[in-house]
RNA sequence: GGCGGCGUAGCUCAGCUGGUCAGAGCGGGGAUCUCAUAAGUCCCAGGUCGGAGGUUCGAGUCCUCCCGCCGCCA
């Protein structure tokens, strides 16, 4: 970036308030009469008190970079959610001044050296974005070679949209293919802030960072308005995805979310009711006497077959839950996968598979067979739309079905042929789980 | 203060360029099966599409104003 042309030595005199460790303009100072009769100067937000300082840094040239930055945003899908993108572009339209990206060392000791001018240290977009490079081997390494998908909090937009894609031009790097942007939680529909993100070790390693739901409102600061995701993690009866499912069904990336013990309940005993339960239903000896996921023969799958509907409603819904996916729309997806589980279950009550397993007619064997495959391949096919949400609740879905990992790669369906032995497991595959707020509830009604 | 968005069945929301657009899911109500995790399936929503004008043969769908929300920036 210096080798460009990009940051120059300024000097800055302003107002700055040390407790904030922020530099203000005069429009966000007022005054304020202090302990001592006097007047003094004082941070708006803060209130917390600012002086006059004057002193050399190290500048960015933001500035002659905004119509770089401002085509990049433009870009189609470049920003996602659209709603943000309106955003950015009004950020980018109002005058951005130069970037102070150094202080002097005496003010800040911790960060890291200006390279060459141990008098200064470099704060704090340069270095903390950089990381986005360095972790990956850069420089050293070279540049990494696959695109880059930033998935941000709504909170740092401004670093990622605009100030990171002004570094990268000026150092004549590659931008990121795109930016995803979500919201926050909010609980009861009241106002929530984020408490220091926490990662779940029990998520881990394909998880999506959770956070603390912490209470805004100074009037509420009880325990019964923080959710604690990893008492909520211990409360899940040994599958954390129900609550990675519900997160994903329940929010959306244009606006926050809202938190609710009630709809977290609903919403993974509808996936349990569902999906757990149709398991049940064809893995027990009176409907399934051999225990398997038979493999069929086309004999046995004739047009008009069960078998055959179910893979043709199961190649469509495959289709729109990939959609979905692919513009992050997680809480659609998981909507459009659902109904491939409930024709399996209309179809067994039609059909009665209990009474089929009863009549040895070469007809009932046969459409009984064929409803059984297509329900297994349809279950296969839920778990593997369903990886992405709750990776470890579809492995172990895939296991009972006595297919591997591999069968989760495949999203289509298709005329099983090859017959499984089931792994049964008088375990309910997705428990019904009570999720509740901790005993000390809040006595404020 | 500036820019943008929203206000559609109890709740959460779909409704692209105006004429099957009055819808989905959940909740609620009713019926029913019994293989299954007190699970399944089926039927039932008559809501003046925030309010008032306007454009048009015709407007949730376009324009103006008003009311009420929200987001971002300052």
């Amino acid at each position: 970036m210096l080798e460009r042309g990009y940051i120059y030595k300024g000097s800055y005199a302003g107002w700055y308030c040390r407790s904030d460790e922020a530099y203000l303009t005069s429009t966000q100072i007022e005054d304020r009469i202090g302990p001592d009769g006097t007047l003094v100067k004082v941070s708006s937000e803060s209130g917390h008190p600012v002086e006059l300082v004057e002193e050399e840094n190290y500048m960015f040239k933001l500035g002659a970079l905004v119509p770089d930055v401002r085509r990049w945003v433009e870009t189609s899908n470049v920003i996602w959610p659209p709603n943000r993108k309106a955003e950015i572009l009004n950020m980018l339209d109002s005058k951005l001044p130069d970037l102070s990206i150094s202080r002097p060392r005496r003010k800040l000791q911790w960060g890291i050296p200006v390279p060459h001018d141990p008098e200064q240290t470099i704060y704090v977009w340069v270095d903390a974005l950089t990381n986005y490079l360095t972790a990956q081997g850069f420089p050293t390494q070279g540049a990494p070679t696959h695109p880059m998908l930033h998935v941000i909090g709504k909170d740092i937009v401004k670093f990622h949209c605009v100030y990171w894609p002004a570094f990268l031009l000026a150092a004549g790097l590659e931008l990121p293919q795109q930016v995803l942007v979500h919201g926050h939680w909010t609980m009861d529909g009241r106002k929530y802030s984020l408490r220091p993100p926490l990662v779940c070790p029990a998520l881990q390693p394909t998880a999506l960072p959770i956070h603390a739901i912490v209470a805004l409102d100074p009037m509420s600061k009880s325990l019964g308005n923080v959710v604690d995701p990893v008492q909520l993690l211990d409360q899940a009866d040994g599958v954390p995805d129900l609550v990675r499912y519900y997160l994903l069904k329940e929010s959306r990336l244009d606006t926050d979310g809202d938190f609710s013990y009630r709809r977290l309940n609903a919403v993974t005993k509808e996936l349990a009711d569902t999906v757990g339960n149709l398991l049940s239903r064809i893995s027990n000896q009176r409907v399934n006497s051999a225990l398997e996921f038979p493999g069929l023969s086309v004999d046995d799958a004739p047009p008009p077959s069960p078998c055959q509907e179910l893979i043709t409603l199961g190649s469509s819904v495959a289709e729109e839950v990939r959609a979905c996916y692919d513009r992050h729309d997680f809480g659609a997806g998981i909507e459009a996968l659902l109904p491939l589980a409930r024709r399996c279950n209309a179809l067994i009550n039609e059909l009665e598979p209990w009474k089929l397993a009863r009549d040895d007619s070469p007809a009932a064997q046969a459409t009984l067979k064929s409803l059984l495959g297509g329900a297994f391949e349809s279950l296969r096919v839920t778990a593997a739309l369903l990886y992405p949400v709750t990776p470890a609740l579809s492995l172990a879905l895939i296991h009972r079905l006595g297919c591997d990992e591999q069968d989760l790669q495949c999203l289509t369906p298709a005329v099983p042929t090859t017959a499984r032995e089931l792994r049964v497991d008088k375990q309910p595959l997705i428990p019904r789980v009570d999720f509740g707020p901790p005993a000390q509830t809040d006595t404020r009604a």
